[in-house]
DNA sequence: CCCTTTGATTAGAGCGCTTCAACACTTTAT
DNA sequence: ATAAAGTGTTGAAGCGCTCTAATCAAAGGG
């Protein structure tokens, strides 16, 4: 910069004026400055700029797993959102591992993010505790433990319980009477979902028939549950599985077992990721409209920037979205 | 920092040694300090430190798409190894879209990251030009245009021609002819698979018969080739696309057509990404270890750091994993 | 008993930028 | 003509930290 403004044979101070576009400089001096910074390559420096500037116009965004195509969609919404509003994001990934999410919150506020966005996080109330009066928070698709006592959090979420009903009602709409809830074990928005089922099916009348099974999010976590159950008197009609990548592995176990789907049993996932689309699979599902979430996540912490204090919390509508996993249940013979 | 080194009546130096753990500090002091700090709730401030240090121990990410499970994973090794070395990364996502990926890159540089991954980046050499004298800067899982001429550009690539000469001589062996390859557009590593089909055609004998046509990175792009193929007199007996995603979209066409894979038609993707191995698509496909080029791509940068100066290349191995979208193509009537 | 050595601590400059108050110069009003 | 107001520019302080060189205290050596 020192360069620069010896080059163009005006102060420092100036320079910092045209690169932040200014409109009280001269033109001749602006064409000056941004031609000796043109030729010696200038690049401002962005720590010191938000050292100076005492702030940085990013949002850290916490995110639970990157592979997860539902999770890395949020974040495409989140980023788009604050891209049109001159934020920048920095991503940190937390792999499902909640020591990790600990720390990448850590890194996050010391990298002094002016918001804080934390994706299907799995971390609890409590250790938001210090963060929230430091940076605006917001709690995207998960319901965090606890999250309801922060008034400095605010909470995006696709109402978990409706969608689980949405699934219960719908396969008991088509007669299914057996229907078997793989869950999400310790992911964030698991217990929502459980409690959905549970008064789906406890409304059409088969509260006597719930039956839920420890899964967890990813394909693998399906199998163990699956040759369980197949092997008891009287499997499942229907399976209604914590998300998309579950329910695929749902899928290709029932596959192995020779049970074909929907004939035999019925499938249900959620989130509707591109994977539920593939024809091959065809999976019914319930929507989640990702995008919306992510760009209302940027728009209550900046709300919060501009003085909002009370907390907000808007919960979505899920949708159920019918593909080919579902049908009637088998003729009892 | 004031604070604490007042609560803990030493100076701000103390407190910064004992931050960063200097083994030159009095076990009692320290003890003041940290305590003081806790009472505090101090937080250093990274852009503050990354300042004075003139180093900032972050890698910037460059990403073509974070959607591609593909890249998500490599991304994932990426941060792995960076983890293990103490640095952090800050993933960018370029959306497809180069001139974002320009912009990104610059945004990068600007955050002084002292390297740079670019993971199947779309910009050419030329774009590089300033950047690689700044930061080193190491190319992965795609074949910039011009790399090669940068000797400040390292690259870290599977072998996309051996990958789709394995993909030809594997359909080949099983005796089809007509192979259609749908290939990446735009995509950095397009050109790569394109020509490693065609001379795997040569190789077969079968380079008159070799077919190209344009499709791009998802499933949608797909659909439009398949439609036109099939309405043609002699449609292909196998079809090679550029990543398993399209090949996801090849099937869900060729699916509504009535025609079956692999029973009429033979179909192989390319990435190895979980979606091909879902037992309902089980896709033929050629496996990238994803893991490994984002350790090496991490390496590769260290050891640049370290004063490397020659460039280098790692070409690793692709590998073909034979599920169930080939077989022997129709008997002819 | 003084001088050197060692180890722990601190003052202060500096990292690259922004920004406020002050300044020089024009223009306009009086 | 002079005061007032407006433009464009700059000097210098300050953002929160690190780090070198200097200082200080205690210990060991001759």
């Amino acid at each position: 910069m020192e360069d620069v403004a010896e080059r163009a044979n005006v102060s420092r101070a100036l320079v910092s004026l045209v690169i932040n576009g200014s409109p009280k400089v001269s033109e001749q001096k602006r064409r000056r400055v941004l031609e000796a910074a043109r030729a010696l390559g200038y690049r401002p420096n962005l720590m010191a700029r938000s050292l100076a500037q005492q702030r940085t116009r990013i949002i850290g965004v916490l995110v639970n797993d990157l592979r997860n195509p539902f999770f890395a969609e949020v974040v495409e919404g989140i980023e788009t959102a604050a891209e049109s509003d001159e934020f920048g994001i920095v991503v940190l990934n937390g792999r499902r591992d909640r020591s990790r999410e600990l720390s990448a919150v850590e890194t996050l506020v010391q990298l002094q993010v002016e918001g804080l966005a934390l994706v299907g996080a799995q971390l609890d109330g409590g250790d938001l505790d210090e963060i929230t009066d430091i940076v605006p928070t917001v709690v995207v698709a998960s319901d965090l433990v606890g999250s309801l006592d922060h008034p400095g959090v605010d909470v995006i979420v696709t109402d978990g319980r409706r969608g689980a009903e949405l699934v219960v009602e719908h396969l008991a709409a088509l007669g299914h009477e057996r229907i078997l809830h793989i869950d999400g074990a310790h992911n964030a928005s698991a217990a929502e979902r459980r409690q959905g089922y549970r008064r789906g099916m406890e409304a059409a009348g088969l509260g006597g028939l719930a039956d839920v099974r420890a899964g967890g999010d990813d394909e693998a976590a399906a199998f163990a549950v699956i040759d369980e159950v197949l092997a008891e008197p009287a499997p499942p009609t229907a399976v209604f599985a914590f998300n998309d990548l579950l329910a695929a592995g749902v899928l290709d176990r029932l596959d192995d077992a020779g049970v074909s789907v929907p004939a035999d049993v019925s499938l249900v996932g959620f989130d509707n990721t591109f994977i539920a689309a593939l024809h091959h699979l065809a999976l019914t599902t319930v929507n989640q409209p990702r995008l919306t979430m992510g760009e209302m996540a940027v728009a209550a912490l900046l709300e919060r920037l501009n003085g909002r204090d009370e907390p907000v919390r808007h919960t979505l509508e899920p949708e159920l979205v019918v593909r080919g996993t579902t049908g009637p249940p088998p003729e009892p013979r």
